[in-house]
DNA sequence: CTTGACCTGTGTGTTACACACAGGTTTATC
DNA sequence: GATAAACCTGTGTGTAACACACAGGTCAAG
């Protein structure tokens, strides 16, 4: 079995740029075809991408399913480590949707607040009043995290 | 005032690779020290980074912050687009959120399924019986929907 | 043999910084 | 005044997970 790139994302239904990335973190090691350089897939390949598949469905992280598929080339069982990441990450997303739901409400009440108030032309001390007048002080914290892209497939 | 990017970051309550970030996206305009290179704000610069630390914690991201000081320089309201841009945000993470509690219900569910299974060690057709045992409700994945063998040139 | 469709690899951009690094500047000591 | 330590600087690179752009190779039709 000897899959180009193409063949290998329609056959598992992923983009050629996803195989692609993931042939260049290691996660795909496809042969070299001698004569133009092209990568050359196995079935066993398939079978990672689809076991990627997957992991990412679950939450894991790339970094995290290749330290997994190494378990596994190793012939060690991942289970015991799949267990741990995977429990980790359900109680950070549990504090992270906690946090971030109750931030939700608070942009909400702000954003009634702003309906209320005119629009000014910017000078010297003020660039945007609805966003100055925000006061951000309370015991939350910075909210760095509140946009990140999540999957929902 | 000539702050270095130091007395900036120290003023403003950031770090100085976050004054040197907005700097090259262009949020920040500090002169150069003719002797030395280095940056040097102004007061102006205080202002500005200042209602950036206001913006991003309601959310706005640095492009769309970018945008807005632009209408402030150009003496025009920005008021309009902000609300705009608020609103739309409001409503992606509300539907990101009830997205995500969902799929957090899942997982929990998915998390206890797995304590009561066996360790495996991973064969030819196995990497981890746990993730590989997921059902993402997915669209089959037969065998027989790869292309022909490429020959190899 | 040439056109055009299709395919390929690689390089770069995305978010919001953090980190590493080599080198310049200021301060403390002698 | 010289020197070493402490402090500061700019720039380059890395992060997650790809998407996009681009130049060039391959292959069937005409």
């Amino acid at each position: 079995m000897n899959l180009q790139v193409k063949a290998l994302a329609d056959g598992c239904g992923v983009t050629l740029d996803t195989v692609r990335h993931y042939t260049r973190l290691g996660l795909l090691r496809p042969r070299r075809d001698p004569g133009n350089g092209y990568k050359l897939f196995s079935h066993d390949d398939v079978t990672r991408l689809r076991f990627i598949k997957h992991a990412k469905a679950l939450g894991f992280t790339l970094p995290e399913i290749k330290s997994i598929l190494g378990h596994s080339a190793r012939g060690t069982s991942p289970c015991p480590m799949v267990r741990e990441i995977f429990s980790r990450r359900l109680a950070e997303n549990r504090e992270r949707l906690r946090l971030e739901m109750e931030w939700q409400r608070r942009m909400e009440t702000e954003f009634t607040r702003w309906q209320a108030m005119p629009d000014r032309v910017p000078n010297g001390h003020s660039i945007c009043r609805l966003i100055e007048s925000f006061d951000p002080n309370d015991q939350s914290q910075s909210a760095g995290k509140f946009r990140r892209k999540v999957k929902t497939s």
